[in-house]
DNA sequence: GCGTGTGAACTGGTTCACAGCG
DNA sequence: CGCTGTGAACCAGTTCACACGC
């Protein structure tokens, strides 16, 4: 009865974020229709996901927005407030450190970690930034719950378990790596976005081939 | 013959950096039990994957690591160098701007977009930044393959679009919203951080209510 | 015997078809 | 008549089991 599948609960994480952006912007039912639209799956899919936190439709109408998005957000835990830090300070880090749109998943960045001193120093920021070799203790203290993973590929594997022996319990890895922490019960997501880019290409090979003579028409 | 699924691309990507990594440490042979380790999945998976882009295996032996990552590279179009641009220059637009990492990909970044001619001043960086209507001109006279879309929700359908007039065949959207190039055929790609953000958070509640008792033990 | 290659069974997520309410 | 809810059919991708070559 718990057990979403986890393409599901993308999806639902997708229309949580329109719930907000719709209840915004005043609207207060929404079908499963536009969904689909706006989340680029079928209707049936939006409605089975949807049935995945529990009865919110009203037959006929559609969806309350207002209702849907606390019946998700409270399913999901997306309600309440966690901690989280970014560990690696480089490019990717820095940006992750002050992004701002983290508050739209509950998430508030507390901490910034990096090995360099000299970057520590020279980094202008109002989130409080820490020596790399504070990171479990600072995390303890602090109790963050979710650390960001944005060092150099050499150094993932040890941040990430001095991330888990610090207590967090989710893992967001930028890294090109396969980070495990054996033994604590983390939950970690990798974003690789040279691989994603790789991919696209590769998409673009694939379907150049393939679609030179026939189009995939869509219309929606 | 040419259509591989896609969830195999993805881990060809990742493959490929692995050979390239590899490559780089003086590592001559893999196998597939290895592969499967740094990768995520099991070996027959991987095997799977490689029998996609033609014969490379020794049976008995393993994987040259170099011939796996031409062949793999040649398959998938990842040799062949490409031009791509960032459209909009925030914080993660310009971290992206110079990431540095993209050349792994095969992917030189030629130039940023902003629609802010107070950022494009304030800017530093040796990569030539112009103005957001210049981006269709700009991206056809560079022959600019690839876009990575980093601007603010409300602009990433205008901006997706644009990209698509300036002849693009792929975009990796970092936006929130699903955009659709109608016409064109363009690859889309998106990569949401918030949401990933969230489908941490949702898969920790999620564990978190029922591996209570029971803990998945993988011992590699 | 270890390691690749591959056809057959399986799994779970999506698509289809339709019942039921407003 | 449009829209939600849902059980049945479908299908892609993974797992399993095993044949073959070093």
């Amino acid at each position: 009865m718990a057990g979403i599948p986890e393409p599901s609960i993308e999806r639902l994480c997708r229309i949580h974020g329109l719930c907000h952006e719709m209840a915004g912007c005043g609207t207060e039912v929404v079908s499963s229709r536009e969904l689909s639209e706006r989340v680029g799956v079928t209707a049936e899919v939006i409605r089975k996901d949807i049935g995945n936190v529990g009865d919110v439709g009203r037959v006929g109408l559609g969806y309350a927005v207002k209702t849907l998005g606390e019946r998700i957000e409270e399913k999901l835990g997306l309600g309440t407030e966690r901690s989280a830090c970014v560990v690696g300070l480089g490019r990717l880090g820095g940006a992750l450190l002050e992004y701002g749109h983290f508050s739209l998943a509950g998430i508030r960045i507390v901490a910034g970690f990096d090995s360099s001193i000299n970057r520590l120093e020279t980094i202008r920021t109002p989130v409080p930034v820490y020596p790399a070799h504070e990171l479990s203790v600072v995390v303890r203290r602090e109790a963050i719950a979710i650390g960001l993973l944005a060092v150099p590929a050499t150094a993932a594997q040890s941040s990430a378990e001095a991330l888990a022996a610090g207590g967090v319990c989710g893992i967001l890895n930028f890294t090109p790596v396969v980070v495990g922490v054996s033994g604590a019960r983390v939950v970690v997501r990798s974003v690789d976005i040279v691989n994603e880019l790789k991919v696209v290409v590769a998409l673009l090979e694939q379907h150049g081939r393939q679609d030179l003579t026939q189009a995939d028409e869509r219309s929606g």
